[in-house]
DNA sequence: AATTGTCATGTACACGTGTACAAAATGTCA
DNA sequence: TGACATTTTGTACACGTGTACATGACAATT
């Protein structure tokens, strides 16, 4: 026979087809949803499929249907834990879907335009963005090519465009009441002031909470949010003898701790109280046990692939925003 | 004019030529490195193509070359810092040689099989896989398939896969020597004893070398090399009275050192001294401040990439191992 | 029994590209 | 200039699939 037992080449619709004694039509109907086979004809191409370990060939069904069923997961920063649990829920709620995730780590923004790239030649069916830097350039182009875009925690609201974003006004006010409740009249907060729009919400909705509740307020500016600039702005709370400290995020609140300890400023002892956000894995390590709003990252997850995937049914529905409940978790350091 | 200001349909290489009045193939050509085209129609091409925003459809391309591009990433327990540090690399490393990763996280390794489809359905370029678990059943599908796969840290050696593995007998060696050096004559190790091929070879050259040094030896088992376990196991190190300890990944030290804080054994005063493996960077934050042995998973990634490309240029390579030194980093742990 | 409607099936084309082959153009050398 | 080698171009087919359309089978209705 020209059976080879080596891969010469793959099976196709059409082999499948002969065995089964059917058209290649009746293969093809059998394999796509809501298409009209009827069962004995159904069984048939079935078993053929299976003797001859059919798979169909989704670069030609994307081809064809203009749509790949693969998505970009545009994401900054995977240093900062949480953005491993973000991309860990995208990847495993899209999978659930049958979408399958492109991973694009965007460092320098200058990627971007080789992302574009990448995600157009792919017809990729949506792109999800985690990215702290704003990638206006690539939702315009997205935009323009018709490929569904979700934005997670950004600012931009862009026609067309749906956004899932943490309820980050709720958290800074609630932890500018949360210390004021505990009687600290002098407050302080630590965050970038330019990057990051979800830490740039919290700090603004601290500081206007600060205001109206009439306490002092120290806000203390960082390049970038993260464990190292946590660590190092440790001396400035010392020198400025800072009491209570909202940390825009987990990853630097780590960073604060450490930073403290180093000075001998345990805080087991009248040290500095921290509240964090985020609830990464480490919040609740023994060294930290950071008080902490919890993102709820499986919800913003959930929301944005139930975005894309309607408007990938739908292209034409208006930009939608889904805001997502904060959770306060209250541990040692607050 | 029937240019519709919209994005009607994308633009075709069909455009493109009656554009720049040639023939599609001068375009295709044009876009295909090493083919035969003349300078002159080169420009007419770019220059069609720039002003029309035209860009090769991947899928297409794929369908008729047999090949996407497109590399799967099999990877478990991102939870672990160590699989961030891996994942962060190989993606950058493959998008730098224009090679398109599919993350694929694996939770239950019944997810397999559905990964395999995935895969095979798009004419993926090749795999990497990191998971813990040993897919053979993945490896056996691809490899009847055709597609390249490469291995990192993994065990089992397949005719035609290529691997990458950590240099694991040299860490547990030189783990052994350092404590006992440093005057230990009574050693431990912690360890899952059937999970993670990686850990097992460090404990079992741990436990080589000990014996051949002589050393009174404590042989702890954990379900998961993770937090959790490391922080439970504390109350036993406590009991058995363990000194010094080798813990076969730094994610899972940490979980020791907190859980051995909770119980008032402080490792400034005579505690127990610690070596991790990997340089996760949470060992090098304040509060753990590991010694461990860094993993250089940049190498590692530049090796797999390198293997897949290669096998991918030509499959019937006989099957190559990479071994990545390690280095050792000393800090307050021990 | 004749008519109508429903549904399964096959044929043929389309998706956008790479490339074998032949034809044409160009360059080289006597 | 003619003969020949080399390069460039165009035509035609292939990749593997989805689906509009027409055809035919079969049940339901009159």
């Amino acid at each position: 026979m020209t059976d080879q037992p080596s891969w010469k080449r793959a099976v196709t619709s059409h082999d499948v087809a002969r065995r089964a004694g059917v058209s290649r039509a009746a293969v093809s109907r059998t394999f796509t949803p809501n298409a009209s086979v009827s069962e004995q004809t159904r069984q048939k191409v079935m078993k053929a499929a299976e003797e001859l370990g059919y798979r169909v060939n989704f670069l030609a069904r994307s081809l064809i249907n203009q749509r790949s069923d693969l998505v970009g997961l545009v994401a900054a920063g995977l240093d900062n834990p949480f953005r491993t649990m973000q991309i860990d829920q995208l990847t495993r709620g899209l999978l659930a879907r049958d979408l399958r995730p492109i991973l694009l780590p965007t460092s320098r923004s200058e990627d971007v335009g080789r992302f574009i790239e990448h995600l157009l030649q792919y017809s990729v069916s949506g792109v999800i963005i985690t990215s702290d830097a704003p990638p206006t350039q690539l939702c315009e182009e997205c935009a323009s090519n018709g490929i569904p875009i979700v934005l997670i925690n950004k600012g931009e609201d862009i026609a067309m465009v749906d956004r899932v974003v943490n309820d980050d006004a709720a958290a800074g006010r609630a932890a500018a009441d949360y210390f004021f409740d505990a009687g600290h009249r002098r407050l302080a907060v630590m965050a970038a002031p330019h990057l990051s729009y979800t830490g740039r919400q919290r700090r603004k909705a601290f500081i206007a909470r600060s205001d109206e509740l009439g306490a002092a307020l120290d806000v203390i500016d960082v390049p970038i949010n993260d464990y190292q600039s946590g660590f190092e702005s440790a001396e400035t709370l010392d020198r400025r003898g800072v009491e209570v400290l909202f940390c825009v995020n987990d990853y630097m609140a780590c960073g604060v701790v450490d930073g403290l300890a180093r000075l001998g400023r345990d805080r087991s002892e009248a040290g500095v109280k921290i509240i964090g956000h985020d609830d990464i894995p480490q919040a609740a390590w023994g060294a930290y046990q950071l008080t902490t709003f919890a993102q709820p990252c499986d919800l913003q997850a959930n929301a944005a692939i139930d975005f894309l995937a309607s408007r990938i049914a739908d292209p034409s529905v208006p930009a939608r925003l889904a805001t997502t409940p904060i959770h306060l978790i209250q541990r040692a350091s607050a």
